[in-house]
DNA sequence: TCTTACGTCGTT
DNA sequence: AACGACGTAAGA
């Protein structure tokens, strides 16, 4: 009963953080149709995500919105995005919060007080405790009006997790510079893309099979970072979110050698009907969930018929025949590790 | 029926 | 090898 009530806990701040960054984001110009594809995505997320059907649509324009370019740079160093990265961090105050306690009296610090961790962890990073509001403006809104994110970590300064999470292939983490905004104005290559690389490992518990299949952003995923336990009791549920989606995913193990019955396999033996192979669903690009809209493919999606060279599956690129068979992917995710929020 | 995207082939 | 165009399988 006790991680129930530890889940429902942490659900309440995650409801909180994404109602602050809802507010604090998508109210200012974010709009979701800069991003064509967050409306797909948004309305993957609203039907698939029976765990928290609320946050879907606004997950959807999340998975836009921080990422574009413009009106959102600065942001980006305190990405809304990375409020679903790594360690969620136990406070769901918005900023705007904070200034109802301008000062931090001692009474307002007492351990009890809702937001006495964030003023804390503010002050502390900007030496001025006392202080509370000047404090803030200097630091929090400096750095992004998600305060509710990991500023924890002591330097709000760069996010213990952003930049580990490997939600950036390394190949193509270019940092900030916009030169790859597509035509929109938006869409960096990589954005959405989960690299497979770093600690972080992609899509963690989930990055193998279902979250593969791209139906659901492979990091959409999850939760309960840090937590392993309550991460696998939720585990299940994960699943429901995202099992709905492409049947792609079920034969990912399959792809080169053994097709899955059901998508790819040949009538007989003997006639062995070319069929079309499937994305593995686990590598990097197959994990990406939106086109860059600036290479080749994208650009030429009328007649080239190719998906976006950043999402094209590593294995498809591979001749069919070759490679031996040899699974390059990861093997099967480790069970017991934690989930992630993250795109 | 429409969209997506794999496979193939010709060109650069 | 990369690219572009096309046919078409597969799924929505």
């Amino acid at each position: 009963l006790a991680p129930m009530l530890d889940y429902t806990t942490e659900m309440d701040r995650y409801r909180s953080s994404i109602a602050t960054f809802y507010k604090t984001n998508v109210n200012m110009n974010m709009n979701v149709t800069n991003f064509p594809q967050s409306a797909k995505l948004a309305a993957r997320l609203a039907a698939a995500a029976p765990i928290f059907p609320p946050t879907a649509a606004r997950l959807g324009a999340m998975a836009t919105a921080p990422w574009g370019c413009h009106d959102n740079m600065n942001m980006n160093m305190n990405h809304p995005a990375a409020m679903f990265w790594g360690r969620p961090k136990p406070v769901a105050t918005a900023p705007t919060h904070h200034h109802h306690h301008p000062s931090a009296t001692p009474g307002h610090m007492t351990s009890s007080h809702p937001h006495s961790s964030s003023m804390h962890q503010s002050s502390g990073g900007s030496g001025g405790g006392g202080t509370g509001g000047g404090s803030e403006g200097g630091g929090a809104e400096k750095h992004g009006h998600t305060a509710s994110l990991p500023v924890s970590q002591g330097t709000a300064h760069h996010h213990p997790i952003a930049p580990s999470n490997g939600n950036f292939l390394p190949g193509y983490s270019g940092g900030a510079d916009c030169g790859v905004m597509n035509k929109q104005g938006h869409a960096h290559p990589d954005m959405m893309g989960l690299s497979e690389g770093g600690n972080c490992n992609g899509g963690g518990v989930m990055s193998g099979g279902f979250l593969g299949g791209l139906g659901l952003p492979p990091g959409v995923i999850v939760m309960a970072m840090g937590s392993a336990g309550g991460g696998i009791s939720d585990a299940s549920s994960a699943f429901q979110m995202t099992s709905g989606q492409r049947a792609l995913t079920d034969c990912q193990q399959h792809t080169n050698s053994s097709p899955c019955p059901s998508s790819s396999s040949p009538s007989s033996s003997g006639t062995v009907a070319k069929r079309k192979r499937k994305r593995c669903g686990v590598c990097g690009p197959c994990r990406r969930l939106i086109n860059c809209g600036v290479c080749s493919s994208c650009r030429n999606r009328k007649t080239g018929h190719q998906i976006c060279k950043f999402r094209k599956c590593e294995e498809l690129k591979k001749k069919p025949g070759g490679g031996g068979g040899v699974l390059e992917r990861p093997p099967s995710v480790p069970a017991g590790e934690a989930f992630r929020w993250f795109f």
